[in-house]
DNA sequence: CCATCATGTTTCCACTGTAAACATAGTGAG
DNA sequence: CTCACTATGTTTACAGTGGAAACATGATGG
């Protein structure tokens, strides 16, 4: 149960801590390097052996904690949603709910996919593992929110296709702005959200 | 200026005819070699060894034709995109156009991302080469489409947030469904997109 | 008929993910 | 305390990748 905690700790990878046998709990540290780089723009290609080089241990190492590389991506993925949702959770309250913290949500959706293009792409980007049924998945918040401001704005209508619309929408403009289909204005996407999820500027 | 022509000839890489030195036009044989290979499942490295392969010819023969793999992807993509917009034309043609064929287009954008998930994502999750202005990309038919579709349906609104709002709409959509967020499922597609691109049934 | 050039082949290299064998360091039982 | 055990990390090795360089060949135009 407790075993399998993810949830990294952005703590430079502890130098000297709990569990630490040789390094210091690595796991952590190589996903913390993972996000760095792929905060910074060399984000495509970021292979396992510059990974590991950036923790400062050898390439292999990294298959005590992942079975393959698939894995080290995905659970990077996974902290990608979870930052997305805190970003969304944290909007929707700033905004204090209902139709304007709906909107804020979906604002912050693609705000978030322009400030981290290579996290967001990463996160998305990526078939996903077919759910067992339990067990967070780091997308939850984002999803618990969606549904809850679908309520608050579109009561009467279908929750279902509402929901889904809404969510297509950020999604589809994140990633056209991604792949430069469309030019970063977050003015214009203020707008074109709006168009969909209502409420006042 | 009629040098550069793309656009594929679906003919099996015509074995003896116009232009040809020792293989008979490999680029377009290539090209339609990585075209099957995305339709069928092993999309997930389309290797260039094995395209070279599979068109009977030795690897590094394919830099006699594009100066590297990306541009070899660029081109597939470009055929992804020209197809697409064909697909979108048709469902407008046949749907009479009006409301009801904008919104047969947005289903057929989806429909299409759904029945050939590489290439759909090959086309779009691609970094804009930065159109030098002129030079049609593939992507021309669908985007004119769009502009006239929702000149139709939102008449009064801005045209620019409008469509940026439907075309939003419907990749997100296919994105979802790809990246497997979502089921596909058509009668829902169709409502969503009804949703925002009216019209009936 | 031959020089040229477009096309294709061979060979090679740096790099990638990863398997296998080995090394080491903490831990718990006797 | 000691010693087997296990979790962690290293070295080495290998098949596969995209791509450069040198060489081969066949069409073509003077």
């Amino acid at each position: 149960m407790a075993s399998k905690d993810n949830s990294v700790n952005i703590k430079e990878a502890l130098p000297k801590s709990a569990r630490s046998y040789h390094h210091g709990d690595l796991r952590a540290a190589v996903i913390s390097a993972g996000l760095k780089r792929l905060g910074e723009g060399d984000a495509r290609e970021l292979g396992l052996r510059a990974l590991a080089r950036d923790v400062g241990v050898s390439a292999t190492a990294l298959y005590r904690h992942f079975p393959d590389k698939e894995a080290l991506l995905d659970a990077l993925a996974e902290e990608g949603l979870r930052r997305l949702g805190a970003l969304q959770a944290q909007a929707w309250l700033k905004a204090g709910g209902g139709r304007a913290g709906f909107k804020a949500t979906g604002i912050a959706y693609v705000r978030f996919a322009h400030d981290e293009p290579a996290l967001f792409r990463l996160s998305f980007t990526r078939q996903m593992p077919e759910r067992k049924g339990e067990e967070g998945d780091g997308g939850e918040v984002a999803y618990n929110l969606l549904r809850a401001g679908v309520g608050e704005v579109f009561p009467a209508e279908s929750v279902d296709a509402a929901a889904l619309h809404a969510w297509a929408l950020v999604h589809g403009l994140a990633m056209l702005i991604l792949d430069r289909r469309v030019a970063w204005d977050e003015a214009m996407v203020a707008r074109v959200v709006g168009l969909t999820f209502g409420g006042v500027d």
